[in-house]
DNA sequence: CCCCCCCC
């Protein structure tokens, strides 16, 4: 394949003029100590025509250079850029976005025979040496903003240029997607889509207040930070669906750990920063959704930031739990579940938990909720996470129209496996090097965790107790050598007693065993006997005994445990109790191997 | 300059 470079966008890129995704070829690279702040790296390019030296990459590309993804003879495609003047004059072009469609390593050396660009010393381009057919033909677009070239052009030429009321009147009004640490002067006409309410700090860096705001236009979103003086002069102006005219802002990169806003940078209010009520202001849009298809979230890593829709399918009642910090919180749990089939469990907290309303199975969207592996896959809203029900937006009807006439009937995979029929809390699976590793039972309170275990050795020792026969007394009779047996908790004595089992068993799985106690049911569902019968083959048939204990060994069961570290005469060892063994459930017990393949396979 | 976001 050959490339064709986009011959006079070097001119246009100097102007400032737009130009769209010009191809153009890396000549030279070099790097420049940044001092104090980060490393930058200079670029010289060619267009095929001119070459140019003054393209810095933004930092945030630098790992283009520092991988040698962009080097000299490579071929690119500059999908952002912004052109500064720099104090002395000199124009610089800060590519904010490029794609390397050559590597240096396939292109045979400099294509053409460009020249320096000299200003107004521009030549016209060469005729073309043979057909073309890739040759894309170059035009300055007018009626944008001027700044950057951003692909197809949007709709901003639709509007007056300037910013009718805002003091500095010559802004123009700029695309929130060119917004870059770059440049100080613009204008953005924006839609609130969600503000925070006030908060205070305090840490070694110090103190102080902030809010935040989340604000959208048709070219994109961005997160704004207002801080301290910043709160005082705009936080009451703000209302939140409103649209506003801001100007100058500092940006800076985006953490990404705590949005799910689809831009770089987030943008700080500052002293120059003034933001402007717009009154006439239908044709900027709402919220902006990406959503993510619930069955598509178990791939997604836990903490991810994400946006979902689904039917309100069922909502638990609201309860109050108190938090670690003794906080006391209202929390509500529903069930949202969406046309892949697959659902969900969202919590939901505070006001919203407690004022969230379910009836009539409504659509309920969440831009920014948070993913976590609770019970494998579940999401919880966050103070920053923007709730909407039955939104006016085609996502919405789609699923409103598919629930009614077909996804009622359904009753849908959860992605949140739920312990027990009456809730108490999801399975914690574990295998045995994980009790171990992650030291399970060594906190003040016993842990509990769900494993797969094949039973290697069972004890027959001592396996069988004599019991109080009192209906809920299990207390260990003591054999009064006259026919009676004592119970020192009932304070009585008794004829006759009960058989009672307390089997120790090592159990394995693939990659650790674990000694671990049995009571009564855990341990018949391990012998597959009756206490009572084992206690009489004890007594009459030590072969039959012996037997039930062949028998049973090297079966494989789901263990339910409780684990606790205990201390006898200052020795400490790990105690594993089985509150319930129960057959294994092929079924759910693959489609447990299988999320688990899929969730190594996403990291 | 925040980034707390809860509980089973």
């Amino acid at each position: 394949m050959t490339v064709t470079l986009s011959e006079g966008a070097i001119e246009l890129l100097i102007k400032g003029s737009e130009v769209s995704n010009p191809v153009l070829q890396c000549v030279n690279i070099r790097k420049i100590d940044g001092g104090s702040g980060p490393v930058r790296f200079r670029l010289m390019m060619s267009d095929g025509l001119h070459t140019m030296s003054s393209f810095m990459l933004s930092t945030q590309l630098n790992y283009l250079a520092e991988q040698s993804l962009v080097a000299p003879n490579c071929v690119c495609t500059v999908k952002r850029s912004v052109t500064n003047v720099l104090k002395d004059g000199r124009p610089v072009v800060i590519i904010l976005d490029m794609e390397v469609i050559k590597p240096a390593d396939q292109v045979g050396g400099k294509i053409g025979d460009p020249t320096p660009y000299v200003e107004g010393q521009s030549k016209p381009p060469q005729p073309a040496p043979a057909p073309a057919p890739s040759s894309r033909p170059l035009q300055p677009q007018n009626g944008s903003d001027g700044h950057t070239n951003r692909g197809p052009s949007r709709d901003f030429g639709r509007k007056p240029m300037n910013a009718p009321n805002t003091p500095s009147g010559t802004s123009k009004i700029v695309p929130i997607a060119s917004l870059n640490p770059y440049q100080s002067k613009w204008t953005i006409r924006a839609r609130v889509t969600n503000k925070s309410a006030i908060r205070t700090w305090s840490n070694s860096r110090g103190d102080g207040k902030l809010f935040s705001m989340e604000i959208v236009d048709e070219s994109g979103e961005i997160r704004v930070t207002g801080f301290n003086q910043e709160v005082d002069k705009f936080y009451s102006i703000i209302e939140q669906g409103k649209v506003y005219y801001i100007s100058k802002g500092s940006l800076k990169i985006a953490n990404k750990q705590y949005t799910s806003l689809k831009n770089d940078y987030e943008m700080t209010l500052n002293g120059e920063s003034t933001i402007i009520p717009c009154e006439d202001s239908q044709d900027v849009p709402m919220v902006q959704c990406d959503f993510v298809a619930i069955a598509d979230l178990e791939a997604r890593e836990k903490d991810a930031i994400v946006d979902v829709i689904g039917v309100c399918k069922s909502v638990e009642d609201v309860t109050r739990i108190t938090t670690k910090n003794s906080r006391e919180v209202s929390k509500r749990n529903i069930q949202l579940m969406d046309m892949s089939g697959r659902v969900i469990q969202v919590t939901m907290w505070g006001n919203e938990a407690e004022t969230f309303d379910g009836s009539g199975q409504p659509i309920l969207a969440i831009k920014g909720a948070r993913l976590s592996d609770f019970g494998g896959r579940s999401l919880s809203t966050l103070y920053s996470s923007t709730l909407m029900i039955n939104p006016d937006i085609p996502e919405a009807y789609k699923l409103r129209g598919w629930y009614d006439k077909e996804g009622h009937a359904l009753d849908g995979q959860s992605m949140t496996e739920m312990r027990g029929g009456g809730g108490g809390g999801p399975t914690n699976w574990k295998t045995l090097a994980d009790v171990k590793n992650e030291h399970l039972g060594h906190g003040d309170k016993a842990d509990y965790f769900t494993c797969i275990g094949t039973i290697v050795y069972m004890r027959k020792e001592n396996c069988l107790y004599q019991a109080c026969p009192s209906k809920d007394c299990n207390k260990k009779v003591v054999d009064q050598q006259n026919g009676m047996f004592r119970c020192e908790k009932c304070d009585k004595e008794f004829p006759d007693f009960k058989y009672r089992l307390m089997l120790s068993a090592n159990i394995a799985d693939f990659g650790d065993n674990q000694w671990v106690t049995c009571f009564q049911d855990s341990a018949e569902t391990l012998l597959g006997q009756k206490a009572d019968y084992i206690g009489q083959l004890k007594e009459s048939n030590e072969a039959a005994f012996d037997e039930v204990f062949q028998h049973a060994n090297f079966n494989t069961f789901v263990f339910r445990n409780r684990v606790k570290l205990e201390t006898y005469n200052d020795e400490s060892r790990i105690k594993v109790t089985v509150m319930e063994a129960k057959p294994v459930d092929h079924k759910e017990y693959s489609k447990r191997l299988i999320m688990n393949i899929r969730k190594a396979a996403a990291q």
